[in-house]
DNA sequence: TCAAAAGTGTTATAGTTACACCCATGA
DNA sequence: TCATGGGTGTAACTATAACACTTTTGA
């Protein structure tokens, strides 16, 4: 990265985004049995960073983070909800030394954590201007991770935990229409645990959610399972 | 209050703390059967306000809501823990508009909410230079409320009852000895509903939590209840 | 003797877990 | 015919709620 680039940068951040205030998103997707989460590599740096970016003087903290997750994934109408703050003062301290002191990045952010789930096949993640790369990572198997950004994941993956059975969580990980395998087995990596086939029909079907679509025919050897969506009701829940 | 004052306070305030960010502190106390939330009011407003401050340039957040819960009330070592960020950018418009504009308190805050719980009979709450008063008031009958203070104390609340079961917060608000019925009674008046005793007893006893103390020696009418203290392994974990 | 407190028993109900069984179906 | 999926039955276990009974004790 030109050192102009940044620099240019920094110049609008001091005129239009609040000082001192970040917004980091922890977006889950899901593809093909793989559960994952998007992270940026920032040029000439070793580590993953979470797609963040910076809050408006006149823009709502939710507003912003819908604004940085559609920016980097092109993806709207997620779900995203905040679920935590990060303040430590010496956070991002090893971030940006080599730069000027009155560069906007170099100085303290106190960071707001949003979390997001994404069907993966549906967006194309794209870097920004500080980034060489913007891909998904295995949630399980994250690479090196800059800052607290690891310890920021882990407190989103508490929280999804914690609204899987409460929130429209499926409907945006999976396709439109799926199978109940499909879907017993997004939540097994989600809990990452196993769950009881039988059961788990019985706790879904009693939730009411699902609406039934008819049978796939796919050229599989076995009997077509049957397929769901979700009943558009649970959006206005 | 002399506008001088604040305007002496906003010269610090733009030299050592970070602008845009707020902590405020719903501070939930509990004395002789009352469950209280510590206000404070504004000099020259009708509306009551939570008691918050800003956090210094060096500090973590943590820290700062640690100082602010201190200033305000002596209490120290108390339970206090994040439960919310609050943003919206309009959020704070209506207040100091007789002032200057670069009044710190004039821009736009985002804050960050804290809870704790105190037993009151050990803190004296302290008016700072912008209010005249600071005071404990019913949980269940809240005055009139600034901004949206009155939605902080709702999740606050919502957050605590979350937590009741989970985190030591019996051990802030009662006196460090005291009896099974004052513990079902601050029970009830958190959660605002009745509890069976029979299935409270077995309940606190299963969890393994309280050390016995001997007898009361009360001159009561009745027979004296027995004493407790919570095990002090509690905190560790 | 009465009211408060402590401790225990019981029953009904609801939810969870772990199996197991049977049927359907498509190559 | 066999592997996958759908649907249901059931028994063991756990948790909760509601109620009742007994005993202790201090004035």
């Amino acid at each position: 990265m030109r050192n102009t680039d940044i620099e240019k940068a920094s110049e609008a951040l001091w005129k239009n985004a609040l000082p001192h205030l970040s917004v980091d998103c922890v977006v889950f997707g899901y593809h093909q049995g793989s559960f994952n989460v998007l992270l940026a590599k920032m040029k000439g740096d070793n580590g993953w960073i979470l797609p963040g970016g910076y809050i408006q003087k006149t823009e709502s903290i939710d507003d912003a983070a819908k604004r940085i997750l559609f920016e980097r994934s092109g993806a709207e109408k997620v779900f995203l909800e905040v679920f935590g703050v990060f303040g430590e003062p010496n956070r991002s301290q090893d971030y940006f030394v080599e730069y000027d002191d009155n560069l906007w990045h170099k100085m303290r952010f106190v960071t707001i954590g949003y979390y997001a789930v994404i069907d993966q096949s549906q967006v194309t993640p794209v870097p920004d201007m500080f980034s060489d790369a913007c891909e998904w990572m295995p949630v399980y198997e994250l690479p090196e991770m800059v800052m607290d950004h690891k310890q920021i994941i882990e407190k989103a993956l508490e929280k999804l935990r914690d609204q899987l059975y409460h929130k429209p969580i499926g409907y945006n990980l999976l396709p439109e229409i799926f199978t109940l395998p499909q879907l017993q087995a997004l939540y097994e990596k989600i809990m990452n645990q196993k769950f009881n086939r039988g059961n788990f029909y019985r706790k879904i079907m009693k939730e009411n959610i699902l609406i039934k679509q008819g049978e796939a025919k796919t050229g599989g050897a076995h009997k077509a399972p049957h397929l769901y969506k979700f009943d558009p009701a649970i959006y206005t829940k």
